[in-house]
DNA sequence: AAGCAATTTCGACGGGTGTCAAGGGTAATT
DNA sequence: AATTACCCTTGACACCCGTCGAAATTGCTT
C-alpha cells in the first residue's frame, strides 16, 4: 500500500505505540528510542511522521481520547433501573481501572504536565471536557431512573467520580490493594449522595 | 559554623532549592545542575549531603509536607460560627492556591510519579493522609459550629475538596482563569452539601 | 603558625537524549 | 528496464544527564 492513507495508517501505528510506551514508563521517562522499540520501527522514522517529540505525544494523547471517552455510554443505553445503572457502572468502572491501569496513570501524570507545560493543553482541555460529559450523562440518566430532580451540578459530580477513580487508582498501582473495597464502598456513597 | 548542626542546615537549604527548582520545572525536567543554580553552591556538593537524587528528592518532600500540612488550623481555632469558618477557609483556600501555585502543581506532579514508581510512595502516603485529617479538621468542625452531626465520611470530604483544589489549580495556571469565580462557587456548593 | 579535617569546586566519565542528514532499499510509474 | 518517489535505517551531531574522584579551599584545633 501506498499513498495518504497509508501515511495516515502508519502515523496511527507509531501514536498507539507511543501510547503504550507513556502508560509503561510514564511522560518522565519515555523517549524516542523506547517508543521505537515498541514497535516495528527504528527511532528514525519518527521524524519522518511526526515534527518532533512532542507532536508525536499530541498525536498519542488523540488516540487516547477516542478509546477512553464513550466508555459507559452502552451501560446507559442497557440499564432499565437506576439501581442497575449504577451496578452496572460500578462494574464498568472497577473493569477499566484495573484493566486499563497504564493508561490512566497516564492520563493523569499528562493532564499535570499541562500545569507546567503548554504543549497539549487544548487537547488534555478537550479530554476533560468530554469525560465530564460522559460522566454527566450516566449521572443525569441516573436521576432520570430514579425520577428525582438532579441535585448535583455536572461540574460537582464529576469531582466527585473522577476524585474517587484517581484515588482507586493509588489504591491499586501504589498501596497495592487489589480488591478496592474502600474505593467500592465510596462510590456506593456517592450514588446515595446524589438522590439526598 | 560546624558540625551535625551545620550539616543538618546545609541539607535544609539544598533540599529548600530543590524543592523551589522541582516547583518551577516539575519533576521530569529537573536536573541536579539545575537545582544547584537555584542554590548557593555548584553541582558537585550535592552528592556530599545527599546519597543520590531520588535521596535528595525525597528530602524536598519531606519540607514540602511540613510546610503545607496545618495551613488551615489557624482558621479552625478563631472561626466562631459555621458561616465565618467557611468564609475564612474558602479565603486561605485560593490564597494558597494562587500564591504557592508553583508548589500545589507539584504536590500533584509528585504524588502521581508514585503511580509508576515506588521511590516516594512512602512520603507521599503520608503527605496524602495528612491532608485529609487537615480536612476534616475542617469540615467537622464545619458540622460542629453548625450544630449538624456529620453526613460525609472524612474520605469523602476530602475526595471534594481535593477535587476542586486540583480543578481550580487548572483553571489558574492553564486556562488563565484568574478569578476562578466558577471554583469560588464550587467551594461554596460544596459546604452547602455537607449540610444537607 | 601549622596541621588537620570538613567542605566545596571542578572536570571528567560513560551513557542517554532529541534531532537530522545521508544513503539504501523498495514499490509504483514511465 | 530505467526512473522516480516514497519509506526506512543507520550513524553521527551536540548536548544534557547523574555520578564520582581529585584537587582546592575553608575554618577550626592544637
Amino acid at each position: 500500500m501506498r499513498g495518504p492513507d497509508k501515511f495516515e495508517a502508519r502515523r496511527i501505528e507509531l501514536a498507539t505505540a507511543t501510547l503504550l510506551t507513556l502508560a509503561e514508563l510514564g511522560y518522565a521517562r519515555t523517549s524516542l528510542r523506547e517508543i521505537a522499540q515498541n514497535s516495528a520501527f527504528s527511532h528514525g522514522v519518527l521524524h519522518y511522521y511526526f515534527a518532533d517529540k512532542l507532536d508525536l505525544i499530541a498525536q498519542a494523547v488523540r488516540i487516547y481520547e477516542d478509546v477512553c471517552v464513550t466508555r459507559y455510554d452502552e451501560v446507559i443505553a442497557s440499564a432499565s433501573t437506576a439501581q442497575e445503572l449504577r451496578d452496572e457502572f460500578a462494574e464498568m468502572f472497577f473493569a477499566t481501572l484495573e484493566s486499563d491501569s497504564a493508561l490512566h496513570r497516564l492520563w493523569y501524570d499528562l493532564r499535570n504536565q499541562t500545569l507546567f507545560e503548554s504543549s497539549f493543553r487544548e487537547d488534555v482541555r478537550e479530554i476533560e471536557s468530554r469525560r465530564e460529559d460522559m460522566t454527566w450523562r450516566v449521572v443525569s440518566r441516573f436521576y432520570e431512573l430514579s425520577g428525582v430532580t438532579p441535585g448535583f451540578t455536572s461540574n460537582m459530580a464529576y469531582v466527585i467520580i473522577d476524585g474517587i477513580f484517581q484515588r482507586a487508582l493509588m489504591r491499586l498501582l501504589s498501596d497495592g490493594d487489589d480488591q478496592l473495597t474502600s474505593s467500592r464502598d465510596q462510590l456506593a456513597e456517592a450514588f446515595d449522595l446524589f438522590l439526598r
